[in-house]
DNA sequence: CAAATGCGGATTGTATACAATCTGGAAAAC
DNA sequence: GTTTTCCAGATTGTATACAATCCGCATTTG
């Protein structure tokens, strides 16, 4: 079969007709990808602690966890390593990624770059609508930190972050916010392990609703900047309880 | 027609784990994972527009192409999804990614934000040896613009901006440059196709090396900006030109 | 003659078998 | 007793066969 495939050849039928439609109304019931499912759900679970760092994943045994078979695994392990969430070795496999307190450093400093930029573009004023979502979710946010449901207080930050970032309206910006992210989901379980911090996460959301709705920009981005800051601290603090403090900032 | 006959050996010494003799420059028989490979090379044809926007991908036939089989190539399809140069659906296959204006603009609204910050923390003053490399790296780009050899310009100028935000120091921010980059390797033949953005390239680069040797730092960020201005105004004016102007700003 | 419909080929999704390679430890050699 | 070698198990990498799905076309039907 060279290059023939008679029979199927319209590769490019839009030539002057309709530009690309972007968001086609097909809301079929399309099965999403299951490697997808996989490799979410994963990142679930490493979030939550439930995959430690330096932890194997062996293909054969997620495969029955998750009930399919390892050619969608296999794709799922290779998304998370290119999204940074696990490390993958030939013929070795693969584990959960152990950052260390430079790598955290870096990838916290392109975050509080990006999400700088997308507080600065958001459009003000912001909906009401959009700001009662936001306080939606903010109030889900501190019940699950009442509750000390880790899982509920990850979902609610997550989501929370997402709609309040959401309003920038760049949607590339918004996915590369939420790749950075995900670079530490790994270690989100040592900074979210202190209760100050939550505690101080909380009040952080409560005092950004209240400069969006007051479309005080500046005092927003401040907000964003001092909101991510405790979180690398506190796990830079875990890994040398862990290691000793011998280690500054070593090893790239 | 039958290219599946990949690996199929049965005698032989079990030493060189003998990978396919079709196997491209990739010496090492076990470095690399191979959907990276076929990843990579895809990405690349993408640019050089051997792969145009809209064209189908189909597994089987890149199969014979990279003397690989399905496995691999569906990785690296879906890695190619997750970078936003091609689109997959469900049981119907992958194509080239089209992308709209919109689109276009508020990815290099990312990239000069982070191409920005790269330029702000990069430390001076710059090692000589480095700027030597600078220097060859835009020689080299030069040489390839004057040849009019495209695929030349488009890895010289990859490895100069690499040489260059490298410098920066932060890992994460050099992966994210890159991955946003990516993005829009599917349109860079619409911009190199002009022989004014080339030279104003050309002239930006040996720039770009004045003020880093200088130190200057704001011209540095000024000329950043400047350099990824064009090129998203002349895929906008091709667009416009392919499906008429009717849509300046539509959306959002 | 227009519209609905069913068929056949093409392509992806799924499953499984097999080969190559690595890890760890036991046995052998010194 | 220590080191080396080699084997066995485990795990990933590779190949291929089969099933599910989709698309275009021809046939049928009103």
């Amino acid at each position: 079969m060279g290059a023939d495939r008679t029979g199927h050849r319209k590769q490019a039928p839009a030539r002057v007709s309709a530009p690309p439609r972007e968001a086609p109304a097909d809301v079929r019931p399309r099965r999403p990808a299951l490697a997808h499912v996989v490799a979410t759900r994963l990142e679930e679970e490493i979030v939550l602690g439930r995959r430690h760092p330096r932890e194997r994943l062996i293909e054969q045994e997620l495969c029955g966890q998750f009930g399919t078979h390892r050619g969608d695994v296999r794709i799922a392990l290779f998304e998370l390593e290119k999204k940074g969430l696990i490390e993958r070795v030939r013929n070795r496999g693969a584990m959960v990624r152990d950052l260390t307190p430079k790598e955290v450093t870096e990838i916290y400093a392109v975050r509080e770059e990006l999400e700088v930029m997308a507080a600065r573009i958001l459009p003000f004023p912001v909906a009401g609508a959009d700001l009662a979502r936001l306080e939606a979710l903010q109030k889900k946010h501190g019940a699950a930190i009442d509750a000390g449901d880790m899982l509920g207080v990850f979902y609610a930050n997550l989501h929370f972050h997402q709609a309040l970032f959401g309003l920038c309206g760049n949607a590339c910006l918004i996915e590369t916010i939420e790749q950075a992210a995900q670079k530490v989901y790994g270690i989100r379980s040592y900074a979210n392990a202190s209760p100050q911090v939550l505690e101080r996460a909380r009040r952080d959301h409560v005092d950004m609703i209240k400069a969006v709705r007051a479309g005080r920009r500046e005092e927003l981005v401040a907000l964003t900047r001092r909101h991510l800051k405790p979180q690398p601290e506190a796990y830079i603090r875990a890994y040398q309880r862990r290691f000793g403090s011998a280690m500054g900032g070593e090893s790239e």
